[in-house]
DNA sequence: TGTACATCAGTGAACGCGCGTTCACTGATGTAC
DNA sequence: TGTACATCAGTGAACGCGCGTTCACTGATGTAC
């Protein structure tokens, strides 16, 4: 099972090569760009042939909802971390600043996780199933602040805030804000301005 | 000049091949999205030889930067039709609905748009110059509300204002939306009910 | 522990495809005389 | 009004490219005996 692993040489085989391929797809995503990131550019960048990826995923859509997958992992992660490390009464605008700033720094690989979303009719397993996860944390947050809310109200408020942070994050690196950003001092500063004002830094209001 | 164009056979001149090629673009992102739309394709739909585009624009690039353009000028109309019939003191909502459905209902043409505005340190002269533009109608929607609003509580608005407009028009198609749609009654009652929400319905807070 | 063999994850060459772009060309138009 | 000619917007064939995918193959691994 386990293979010894050379130092000048690579063993024919991989070991883990469905891991490196969604690795490989998600660094070119990050590195280069959605036009970058064909099937065969993934194989080179993990090392090996265009043919060897089709054992471990049916088709190159296959890739990419696996890659979506993880990222929807990964920002699921750091959304837990935002919430975990603030005042539990306030944690809206710092959980949505961190969907934020991951979807401005990896604008590819986020387009692909939006793509994926899109066409569910639920979220992805990796964002919808447990407490740990990107949506249960924003729920919370909102639960902290409005303990009356009837679950519609809940529900609005998490799309509000859903909406906010993806427009927010595709506008954020617009070098029309570029004033504004340093008037406001940096960028985070602008971002909680901009969803203080969306009045989503408090209590929703009552029910449409 | 004005060439005679029998019923039955296209003249060898076109008469206007570039508005026609934009047009021939706009109609198969629409139509087919973002993937189909290869200059080629273009040249096809326009009843064109493959190389008859390199006549009126330097490269793909370039007729891609044309169909922006004309997507905001579009864009701009329509938002300034919103604005006209709506109440002068609650035009916000309305003009917000406006672009949104203007973007869901075009998703790929809408992300040629917002890939255009990306690039530019400023927004795109069809949608900046002049009164009749989209974002002049978005920020004399927030003047009517917040008179007495400093010029960067203004800009901040706008900017939420159109971030929340971005948000919601790429997500208002998602399935996760369906039984709240339903609940409210309808696409529109779910928009409104969003921006609501997120505030937008009222003057902005005093600035952060 | 050693050998035969099934399994499986790789290889590398090849396929057909549509793409963006270039090129030498040709047909139509408008103008000068 | 008629003819010669420059201009320009088309054509169609060709280019090289990288793509997704398939195929027959081969090398390594793990297992049964």
């Amino acid at each position: 099972m386990e293979e010894t692993k050379g130092q000048d040489s690579r063993p024919y085989h991989h070991g883990d090569l469905r891991r490196a391929l969604i690795g490989a797809a998600r660094q070119l995503l990050e590195r280069e760009g959605a036009a970058a990131m064909s099937l065969r550019a993934v194989a080179r960048e993990a090392g090996v042939s265009p043919a060897a990826p089709y054992h471990h995923f049916k088709d190159k859509a296959e890739l990419l909802e696996a890659v979506a997958e993880e990222g929807w992992t990964m920002l699921s992660r750091l959304l837990a971390e935002a919430a975990a490390s603030s005042d539990p009464e306030d944690r809206l605008v710092p959980v949505l600043i961190a969907y934020v700033h991951f979807a401005r720094d990896r604008p590819a690989l986020y387009r692909v996780m939006y793509d994926s979303a899109r066409e569910l009719a639920d979220l992805p397993s990796s964002a919808r199933s447990g407490d740990d996860t990107a949506f249960a944390k924003v729920r919370a947050s909102l639960n902290a602040r409005g303990a009356q809310a009837s679950d519609t109200e809940v529900e609005l408020a998490m799309t509000a805030a859903w909406c906010a942070a993806h427009g927010l994050a595709e506008m954020a690196g617009f070098k029309q804000f570029d004033h504004l950003k340093a008037e406001l001092g940096g960028e985070t500063a602008f971002l909680a301005a901009v969803l203080r004002t969306m009045g989503l830094y408090r209590k929703p209001p009552a029910a449409a």
